[in-house]
DNA sequence: CTTGACCTTAGATTTAACTCTAAGGTTTAT
DNA sequence: ATAAACCTTAGAGTTAAATCTAAGGTCAAG
């Protein structure tokens, strides 16, 4: 048994966090003390583990809540609703995945197309690849910087 | 050029995000007509286009103008400076995926553990999994649902 | 020459997810 | 037995990112 403090610690959150959870139906402690004290159970603690890793990654409360709240009615439920929702969760996270690797890849391209030596930016191939969005062609410090002393180098070039 | 409805319209974004943005920094139009309306060019639709881009992919309007804010004051970084952030960004998005991948495998799991069929969710071994957070093992639902039309399958089972 | 669709500003409201404040009760340690 | 560290509730405040409202100016069509 914790007490919402010592959950609190375990778990990195604020207990004002698991007050606001316990209010939105998150997550309830399995039992009060005398004094009226929340305490908490392993099982709460997984709960909110759960919770904190679903959030990590990009669901939203209500979605938990919902991913979660089916528990609470089991029999209503058949087996392909379940599944279809976690198939909906899953979707949505393959979805994104999909997403952050285009960004990825975008990203990856710009970092090759840059030097990334001490030269002034404004020739950067970052930077104009930011301001026009064409295609990223690479950098070329050609012209004198006042700055001999290494060589510029673009993975694009080869 | 657009006026902010057009763009708003084209970029499926309502007029006061632009106004938004502008405020914030993000993106201004590049004219204005004599009456006062904001009047954008291609170049501030395709920053517009970046700006939703990283947007769907998780970094925040904040982050979205550092990066575009370096922009305005290229002069006085390196390019050193510019690959850094991009960089820096480029391994929070990795994290990102990393994090859904984690996830997802989560998801898939469960997902392949219960037969997604019109049985009752009792005995349902996505809703095991949730509420205990154990190891999450294959349903078998042996016990009579009075429903007999189907086989239940189990791809852990093989 | 007016109707309707558009635009302007400033500022209020919304939503999610906390986070904090106030006013007080409980537990533990000295 | 009292201070420090905890807990309780109700409700206000915060931040991000819009979204809406009010009060009015502009513009093309009939």
């Amino acid at each position: 048994m914790f007490r919402i403090g010592e959950l609190a610690k375990e778990c990195e959150v604020k207990a004002d966090t698991l007050r606001f959870y316990e209010k939105h139906g998150l997550l309830s402690p399995s039992m009060r003390s005398e004094s009226g004290y929340r305490l908490y159970t392993e099982q709460d603690a997984e709960r909110l583990r759960f919770i904190l890793r679903a959030k990590a990654v990009g669901f939203t409360l209500s979605e938990i809540t919902e991913l979660l709240s089916i528990d609470l009615d089991k029999s209503n439920w058949a087996c392909a609703d379940v599944k279809g929702m976690v198939d909906i969760k899953l979707a949505n996270v393959e979805e994104k995945i999909a997403e952050l690797n285009h960004f990825r890849v975008s990203l990856q391209r710009l970092s090759d197309a840059c030097c990334g030596g001490p030269e002034s930016a404004e020739h950067c191939s970052i930077l104009e690849a930011l301001e026009s969005n064409v295609e990223v062609k690479c950098e070329n410090h050609s012209h004198d910087h006042g700055e001999t002393e290494y060589k510029t180098s673009c993975k694009l070039k080869g």
